[in-house]
DNA sequence: TGATTATATGATTTCTTTTTCATATGAACA
DNA sequence: TGTTCATATGAAAAAGAAATCATATAATCA
């Protein structure tokens, strides 16, 4: 068993930032700037973390002229997402966290 | 959305021996000496980590004697990890990670 | 009650991850 | 070709998490 790719797998949707870029191409593929706006995070920030994103297959990418969109790899990430949510709603109603 | 509540559940997940300790839990309870046993760590290393989990739902306990008895939220954790597993078979295959 | 066993806690050190900054690459187009 | 816009990279600094150590609590039992 990989052990360290889950370590990675679920290193990228335990760090804020990451997780942040998630979200947001939860609906829609986005350009990295539109991915840099919609997150409030430097540039050179939101590269790294697609770069770590995209090298455990969270995100797929494509080059579109000058611009590289990123998508999610849905099949994955929102079965999961499903799950912690319903998690999170029955358990972190009033915890402090 | 409580980001934080998600950020520290995955972190249970990312972090080596945490996950040694959820993989350790998956096919019964078991006592605290019995995870540090299985994992091969500290025990005050590994009742850190057994209170962040426990703190999270990930892990339930209850007390048996002078023991603490710690057994896994299948509910969450088992089609969660089943998700993850499918994703890591198909794409870790013969990655560095 | 005092000794023993099981587990938990807090503070400190050590290690890893993230942020930041400066710069590089690469595509488009005047 | 040189300029501009979009994105990526690498190294160093800053922040955060984990391991360690010493000690505390809590239950059992002689």
């Amino acid at each position: 068993m990989k052990k360290k790719s889950y370590n990675h797998f679920f290193m990228n949707f335990a760090n804020k930032t990451k997780f942040d870029i998630i979200m947001a191409l939860r609906d829609r593929p986005l350009s990295v700037l539109e991915i840099v706006k919609k997150v409030g995070k430097e540039q050179s920030a939101v590269s790294h973390d697609l770069r770590s994103l995209a090298r455990c297959h969270i995100l797929n990418s494509k080059k579109k002229g000058k611009q590289r969109i990123y998508s999610l790899n849905k099949r994955t990430v929102l079965p999961l997402l499903k799950i912690v949510e319903r998690h999170v709603k029955k358990y972190c109603k009033r915890c402090k966290l």
